[in-house]
DNA sequence: CGCTGGCAGCGAACCGGTACGCTGGCAGTC
DNA sequence: GACTGCCAGCGTACCGGTTCGCTGCCAGCG
C-alpha cells in the first residue's frame, strides 16, 4: 500500500505538500496539485485513516450504542441502524456498532480508546445508566428517545404528544365520542420508556379537550397475550367503535383479531395507529396512522451530533421530529346518536 | 487523557517497558509490573487504539457489510447484526457498520483506508458484485450466505438442504404422502438467493426419496399477496393436508389465513416451517420448525474470519451450520387410506 | 577471578499522517 | 536598486503507540 511519502516522491514534492492537497487546508499551485493528483491516481493511494486520526485526534467515527431488549418488539431496529449509518456517512463519519448487555462498558471502552468522536444512544429510557458516564465525561453524544429530564444532553425523538393529538383529533373530527387506546405493556411504562407515557398522556389530554372518552388498555407482552388483550378489549360490552393503537405488536396482530371478531374496518370499527411505515408495509396494515420516521429521526440525531462536535459548549438541544398523518381510510364518519 | 509516556514517568520506567506490560509480549519483573499497573490505575490510562493500530498495522476492527434489500422481509436482520458484534467482541474485535446502496464502494473505502482487518458480508447472493473486489485484493472476508460457487472465499450459512430434509422426513414419518411447499417469491430465486433454491431442491429430493408428492407454491412478495397465495394454495380442491413453509412473510401470515379458512392445526392440517426463533416468538407461531440460528451462524462466521486472519493462506472454508428441529406438535400422524 | 549467559529494562527508530514556522523567489513600490 | 510583502513549498516536530537491538547487571561456572 502506497503511503503519502510514495506519493510525494512520485510527484517530486514534499510530504507536507501532498498533505496540503489531501486536506485542502492550504493553497497549492494548480500544476503542482495536478502532478500530485496524478501520482495519487497512479499509485492508487488513499490516506490511512488511522494515521490521520492519530495526527488530528479525530477519528471520524461515531459509536452507535444499541441495547437489545429481549422483550421489545422491534422489527424496525435494523432500519434505525442502517438509517443512522447512512446519515453519518453523509457527513463523512463511519459508525462503530457498540452492543453489549452492559452498554456502559462498551461506552467506556470506545471513549477511553478514542475510537469514536461521538456517541448515538438508541432506545434510551428514563434514568438510563448509560447517560451517567456521558454527562460525567462531557462526551459528545445524542440520545435517540427522550428521557423526561434531558439534563443537558442532546436528545432527538418523535413528538409523541403531537402524534397522539393528531390521531385523537382525527377520530374526533370524524365524530367519534369514545375510543379504546391499546398501548404498551405495564413493564414498558415502568421501565421508563417515555414514548409510551408521552403518547398516552397526550392522547388523554387531547381526548379531554375534545370531550372524548378514552379507555386505556395495556396489552401485555407476548404475541398471544397481546391477542387476548385486544380480543377482550374489543369484545367487552359497550366497547367503543374506535380503536387507537400505540403498540407495534398489537398493530401486527390486529388484523387477525378483527377477523376473529368479524369486525370490518371501518364499517364496524374505526382504527388509527402509530407505527413505523416498515411495520405497516410488512404486515399489510391498512390503518390510518402516524408513521414513526426512522430516517428523519436518524438524520436529526446525526445532525445534532455534528453540531455538538462543532461547538462543544453550545446549550443542549432537544429535538422533536414532527409526525405526519398518513390517511388510509380506516376511520369512518359517525353521526352522534344519543 | 493520559498517554503511555505519562504512565512511564509515573512508574519511573521507560515507555517501552510499559508497552511490554500492555502487550504482554515480554517478561517484566513482578514488582516493576505492579508499579506500572498501579500507575495505569492511578492515571486511569487506556491505550489509544488508533495509535496502536498505526504501530501494529492491525485495527482490531471488522467491517460488517449490510445491503438493505427493500423487498426482503427482515425483522431478523438486527438480530444478525447484534449477534455478529457480540461474537466479534468475544475475540477482541470491534465492528464497523458498512451500509451503502453501493456496497462495493463501502468495501473499497474501508479496505483502502485500512479501517478494518476483515469483512463480513451479509445476505450474499449468487454472483454478488461485492465478492469481486474481495477476491481481487485477497482481503480477509467471510460470506454469510452461500453462493453456488464459493470460488475460494470463506462462507458460512445454515445447511438448508439438511433443514429441508429434516422437515420432509418429519412429515413423512407422520404418514403424510403429500404436502404443499410455500416458498419465496420468484424474484428471490431469480436474484440468486441460494437459500431459497437449496431448501426447495433439498425438499423435492427428499420428498422423492420418501415417495412423497410435494407441490411447490411461490408466494409473491407483499403481505397481501402472500395471504392470497396461501389462501389459494390451501383452498384448492385436493390440497394436501400438510404444509411446509419456507418464507418468513408467509409464516407470519399463516395463522390468519388458517383461521380464515377454518383450518385447525394439526387437526385439519399439519404445518412445519423454517424460520428464525425470533420470528416465531414475535408472531407466536406454534409450528414445528427448523430454527434459523442467527447466533450460531454469527459465531461461526466470526470464527472463520479469525482463522483466516491467523492463517491467510489456508484453503477456504465453507461451513454449513447444522439446523435443529424444534417440535411444537403442529404435525399429526395420519394413517394411509388409499 | 575472569568469562559466559541470561534477562530486565532502555533508547531509538518507526508506523503514516498533520501542523506550523521558515525559506527563497518574485512582483510591486518608493 | 534596495526594501517590503506575499506565498508556494519545504523541513521538522509531533500524535501515541510498538518493536528490536543494545546495555549493564547478576549468577553460575570453570
Amino acid at each position: 500500500m502506497a503511503t503519502i511519502g510514495d506519493v510525494a516522491r512520485e510527484a517530486g514534492v514534499s510530504r507536507s505538500t501532498v498533505s496540503s492537497v489531501l486536506t485542502g487546508r492550504k493553497l497549492v499551485l494548480p500544476d503542482t496539485r495536478m502532478r500530485i493528483e496524478a501520482a495519487i491516481a497512479k499509485l492508487d493511494y488513499s490516506v490511512n485513516t488511522g494515521a490521520r486520526a492519530l495526527a488530528t485526534s479525530r477519528t471520524m467515527n461515531l459509536g452507535l450504542v444499541v441495547r437489545f431488549h429481549e422483550a421489545e418488539f422491534s422489527p424496525a431496529l435494523a432500519t434505525y441502524l442502517v438509517a443512522i449509518a447512512d446519515a453519518a456517512r453523509e457527513h463523512g463519519y463511519g459508525v462503530l456498532l457498540l452492543t453489549e448487555v452492559d452498554g456502559e462498558n462498551a461506552i467506556r471502552r470506545a471513549v477511553a480508546g478514542r475510537q469514536v468522536d461521538g456517541l448515538i444512544l438508541l432506545s434510551v429510557v428514563e434514568d438510563d445508566p448509560r447517560i451517567g458516564p456521558i454527562v460525567e465525561f462531557r462526551f459528545p453524544a445524542v440520545l435517540v428517545g427522550m428521557p423526561a429530564d434531558t439534563r443537558g444532553v442532546d436528545a432527538v425523538d418523535l413528538d409523541f404528544v403531537v402524534a397522539a393529538r393528531l390521531l385523537v383529533d382525527h377520530l374526533a373530527d370524524h365524530g367519534h365520542r369514545e375510543a379504546t387506546l391499546a398501548t404498551w405493556p405495564d413493564e414498558i411504562f415502568a421501565s421508563g420508556r417515555t414514548y409510551a407515557s408521552r403518547f398516552r398522556d397526550g392522547a388523554l389530554d387531547q381526548a379531554a379537550a375534545r370531550g372524548m372518552r378514552l379507555d386505556v388498555v395495556s396489552c401485555p407482552s407476548g404475541a398471544e397475550q397481546v391477542q387476548g388483550a385486544l380480543w377482550a378489549a374489543l369484545n367487552r360490552p359497550g366497547a367503543p367503535r374506535a380503536l387507537l393503537v400505540h403498540n407495534d405488536a398489537a398493530a401486527a396482530m390486529l388484523p387477525m383479531v378483527l377477523r376473529d371478531l368479524h369486525l370490518e374496518v371501518p364499517g364496524d370499527i374505526s382504527v388509527a395507529s402509530l407505527h413505523s411505515a416498515e411495520l405497516g408495509h410488512h404486515y399489510a396494515l391498512p390503518y390510518t396512522s402516524v408513521d414513526a420516521q426512522p430516517e428523519a429521526v436518524a438524520e436529526q440525531a446525526v445532525g445534532v451530533l455534528m453540531r455538538r462536535l462543532a461547538t462543544p459548549d453550545a446549550p443542549a438541544e432537544a429535538i422533536l421530529v414532527q409526525p405526519r398523518l398518513a390517511l388510509r381510510s380506516s376511520v369512518r364518519t359517525v353521526t352522534p346518536q344519543s
